[in-house]
RNA sequence: AGGCGGAUAGCUCAGUGGUAGAGCAGCGCCCUUACAAGGCGCGGGUCGCAGGUUCGAUCCCUGUUCCGCCUACCA
């Protein structure tokens, strides 16, 4: 049809069909209440976030996942939102702020709330509008964010349950504290860093002797809130000093020297350390283990507080370790000092800030009872994790699990639903926000500061999406959702906590399936970030090569294990791939002037197969192959072999061999032959464009609506039937009887035919270019085929041939016949293709290149009988193993012969 | 430090216990009315290294080196 311009162009089609799917409404699940959901939750990224490679990856799979299974019959449903995003959006409008001069505090927290909802209103949506853009079918009518009424209201519910079982405590503990966000984070929030250190030495006089303890540290600030000393119980040099008391330098106080075997490593440094309990994780559990009392030093501004001499109070941790220093200097203290490398926790929000471990009061999660049964349901295989390998990852995770601080010192975020009475001190947990204390019942009451981790509303998403904690036609329909799939990396973010909350809160897991993808890195093959200048924008790569290159390209990453280098040059490839489907299509599409689609469905549906020329077998058999190839592929979550068996298919059979075959009929003149070609190549054309649409919507619809079908097609592909065996040999799709195809006798011979014909015109093509036939040119070519059965079905296909290999004239022969002395000959498998050369050929050099391949089918022939009349090989190896190498040395065997006869052609022509 | 993954053509990646593949890049020839974002042909790899199992190993096992990721960290 002439209306298809010569080149693909992405952006003229894309907005255009992605706006009728949504319209008609085809990204809603089908209402047919006998089809069986398939359940898919998008991870909700930051609602003023944009979309990274890692969003496209998995927005790609996802998708890809969800159209195979809505053309496959299913009711398909996937469920879009977005994540509030605490901290990260706290940052940015605090940022804001400081830009005019002001802050939240000055603000209050009124005013600064509308502030941030004001910022999500101007930069929320993005990563939506992107999402689009590639093509996702996403359910937009369900919607959701995590701040909405709905998921507010998941959240108390969900708070107060676990706060009514004994699930939510307050505790007093070391947490991670980030002084510039003034918040906890938790431990997945900080990222340790190597950074180049220093180790101190500080002499500590022990208490009544002349004797010095020696202690080595790489933070000498917090030896202001030192409580102790420890040592090894068992070393030697410090035995006689377990039980006294040091002196602790520049404050005056008398700690103990305790003995400690987790603490200290013997080895390590001076063998001595000093006991922080209030600023250090590892002093923290020393300090229970030997009751020793938290001396507090640094504020929650991250600057030394009234705990310490006058002379280190309200400077920072960078200045008071200078201070310190100098004044143990001053004091004959510090002995030694020397370069050590160490690792250092930086805030994930703040990626200058260095986290301070802190006591502090905080909401806690007593994940133990959660965790059971999240561990018992993967064991049990109730959920599934792909790549497997990947479910000891989840184990361990899961096995050393700490409680889960979930209060955040931040304004944006779900408040916590607890109110602390000043007159009695009681903590009223409650539902609908309560005027009065719950015990005492006085009104002096105050709701908690604090609000929770996003992560506790991230974690019930599977759920809120679907309507919890009401009992809705969605949960009841759709939970436990089919498949949750994300990065490798967010494996403990997200699959561990909506496991445990979904197990817990649903009464069944939140998804049968976990599919893992790996992360995507920039060229340079580094992680991408900013500083290093190597990100990479999905957005950009859809304006320039196509939505459709893009998705095409991370589906033949999705099976990766190791880190996915990107790599530019293969989404060029695929938009190349997008343009040949294109023209393809288009050559197809000027060819059907007469096609009757219901007539060749008709022929197809009746098993009439009789008038199939060989090419039409062949293509025909081998498009039911890829769709079984693709189903499996598919199944076992490896849609990059999807996307590679579909892309070979197309180009190099159906494009390379198909529709060259075809345009010999197609000008011939028997009416009959090219209304099967017609059909052929419509239906080929419809299977392929159905195969591809999950991973290449675009292009595919496109395509689609031009292709003239049966009446009783859908009015888009989208929901048009994936093709796939139904039934043993039935298959939905255009080709619903694979069984009597496969097994027709005209089929098959047909099939073995055209594969001889392909490799006869590879040979003829490669015979013509060594002896510089040019390309245009037509030459005369003799072929003589082996097997007396395929030679009427060869001579069938001959103007196949003379097309494709510029054979003019073409002979075909029998075995026995004779062929030209002077010419140069390839031979194949089953046939010997001669090229005549008078005039042109240097004889000699022919004779070369005959004795060249002689010599190499030779070692390889006696190779393989070497291995033949190895006993242990004919004894130990399995039959059909022997028997194929057997076969190959006759075939081998028979090549030598052809060869060795051409190589005498030549020697009584020169003779 | 532990766990996991990777190592295959110049680059990005498939693959298999039984004759090594694709895309891109390279070379040569072609604007043959679907496509020059194309066609045809060609070159290019002791499948990281060393052992072992096996009739046979790129594939399975052990060790080793390098790279990546995760977790935990010695003050």
């Amino acid at each position: 049809m002439a209306e298809l311009r010569s080149t693909y162009d992405p952006a003229s089609v894309e907005e255009r069909w992605y706006e009728v799917w949504q319209q008609r409404g085809y990204f809603r699940p089908a209402d047919d209440p006998d089809k069986a959901p398939f359940t898919v939750v998008l991870p909700p990224p930051n609602v003023t976030g944009r979309l990274h490679m890692g969003h496209a990856l998995t927005a790609t799979i996802e998708d890809a996942y969800v159209r195979w299974k809505r053309m496959s019959g299913y009711a398909a449903l996937w469920l879009p939102g977005t994540d509030h995003a605490g901290i990260a959006t706290q940052v940015m409008v605090e940022r804001q702020l400081a830009a005019e001069g002001t802050s939240r505090q000055e603000l209050g927290r009124e005013k600064f709330l509308e502030r941030v909802w004001q910022w999500k209103e101007e930069h929320g949506g993005i990563i939506d509008r992107q999402h689009k853009r590639l093509g996702a079918s996403l359910d937009w009518s369900r919607y959701r964010f995590t701040m909405d009424p709905e998921s507010s209201a998941a959240v108390r519910e969900a708070f107060c349950r676990l706060y009514e079982e004994g699930l939510i405590y307050r505790a007093h503990r070391l947490i991670n504290w980030d002084w510039k966000s003034q918040t906890a984070l938790s431990d997945l929030e900080v990222d340790p860093r190597p950074v180049q250190g220093r180790i101190w030495k500080i002499a500590y006089p022990v208490e009544g002797s002349d004797e010095r303890l020696v202690v080595a540290t790489t933070r000498p600030e917090t030896m202001l809130g030192d409580t102790a000393v420890a040592v090894h119980p068992e070393d030697p040099r410090y035995a006689h000093l377990v039980g006294k008391r040091v002196v602790l330098p520049l404050v005056g106080r008398k700690i103990p020297i305790i003995g400690d075997a987790i603490l200290v490593d013997p080895e390590f440094g001076t063998g001595a350390v000093k006991v922080t309990p209030a600023h250090d994780f590892n002093d923290f559990e020393t300090g229970k283990r030997h009751d020793l009392p938290l001396v507090c030093v640094i504020g929650p501004d991250g600057r030394m507080n009234d705990q310490v001499p006058e002379r280190f109070r309200g400077r920072t941790v960078q200045e008071a370790r200078k201070e310190v220093l100098a004044a143990l200097e001053e004091v004959g203290a510090l002995v030694g000092e020397e370069p050590h490398e160490m690792v250092v926790g930086f805030s994930s929000r703040n990626p200058d800030v260095a986290v301070e471990p802190l006591p502090s009061t905080q909401w806690f999660v007593k994940v133990a009872p959660l965790v059971e049964p999240a561990l018992e349901a993967v064991r049990d295989g109730r959920t599934v994790i792909h790549p497997e390998h990947r479910t000891a990852d989840y184990y361990r995770w899961m096995e050393n699990i700490h409680d889960w601080c979930i209060s955040r010192q931040l304004w944006w975020g779900h408040r916590i639903p607890a109110w602390h009475c000043r007159a009695c001190g009681h903590i009223t947990v409650a539902r609908e926000d309560p005027s009065a204390c719950a015990s005492c019942g006085s009104s002096e009451i105050e709701q908690d500061p604090d609000v929770l981790d996003t992560w506790f509303s991230s974690g019930l998403w599977p759920l809120t999406t679907l309507g919890w904690p009401l009992r809705s036609d969605d949960l009841e329909r759709f939970y436990p959702t089919s498949l949750m799939e994300t990065g490798y990396d967010i494996l403990f973010f997200w699959v561990a906590r909506m496991m445990m909350f979904g197990i817990h809160f649903g009464g069944d897991v939140p998804f049968r399936t976990v599919f893992l993808h790996s992360m995507v890195l920039g060229e340079d093959g580094q992680k991408m970030s900013k500083t290093r200048g190597n990100v990479v924008d999905p957005v950009e790569l859809i304006d320039e090569h196509g939505a459709d290159a893009l998705r095409f390209y991370l589906a033949t990453m999705a099976g990766q294990d190791a880190g996915i280098i990107f790599s530019r040059a293969r989404v060029e490839g695929y938009r190349h791939f997008c343009n040949k489907l294109w023209n393809a299509a288009r050559f197809v599409l000027m060819n059907l002037e007469g096609y009757d689609p219901d007539a060749f469905a008709g022929r197809l549906a009746a098993g009439d197969f009789d008038d199939l020329a060989a090419a039409d077998a062949w293509i025909l058999a081998r498009a039911l192959d890829v769709v079984d190839d693709v189903a499996g592929h598919l199944e076992g979550f490896r849609l990059d072999l999807a996307a590679h068996a579909i892309y070979q298919f197309v180009w190099y059979e159906y494009c390379d061999w198909y529709l060259e075959a075809a345009k010999v009929t197609l000008r011939g003149d028997d009416a009959s032959a090219r209304e099967i070609t017609q059909g052929v190549l419509a239906t080929v054309l419809d299977v392929i464009l159905r195969l591809a649409h999950p991973i290449v919507p675009f292009v595919t619809e496109e395509i689609w609506q031009h292709l003239p079908k049966r009446a009783e097609e859908p009015d888009s592909l989208m929901i048009a039937d994936y093709p796939r065996r139904i039934d043993g040999e039935r298959y939905a799709g255009p080709i619903p009887d694979g069984g009597a195809l496969r097994s027709s006798q005209m089929v098959r011979s047909g099939r073995r035919a055209f594969d001889l014909v392909r490799e006869v015109v590879t040979a003829a093509r490669a015979l013509r270019a060594e002896f510089r036939v040019p390309p245009g040119k037509r030459a005369p070519l003799v072929v003589r085929v082996d097997d007396a059965d395929l030679v009427p079905d060869v001579r069938l296909a001959a103007p196949v041939v003379a097309s494709l290999a510029r054979a003019e004239p073409l002979s075909i022969v029998e075995a026995g016949e004779a062929v030209p002395k002077v010419a140069a000959t390839e031979v194949v498998g089953g046939a010997e293709v001669v090229l005549p050369l008078e005039g042109v050929i240097d004889l000699d050099a022919e004779r070369t290149r005959i004795e060249g391949e002689i010599a190499k089918a030779r070692k390889q022939l006696e190779g393989l009988e070497r291995k033949l009349a190895n006993p242990n090989f004919r004894s130990k190896a399995p039959p059909e193993i022997v028997a194929k190498d057997e076969a190959r040395r006759d075939e081998l065997a028979g090549m030598l012969a052809k060869l060795e006869a051409t190589l005498q052609r030549l020697a009584d022509v020169a003779g």
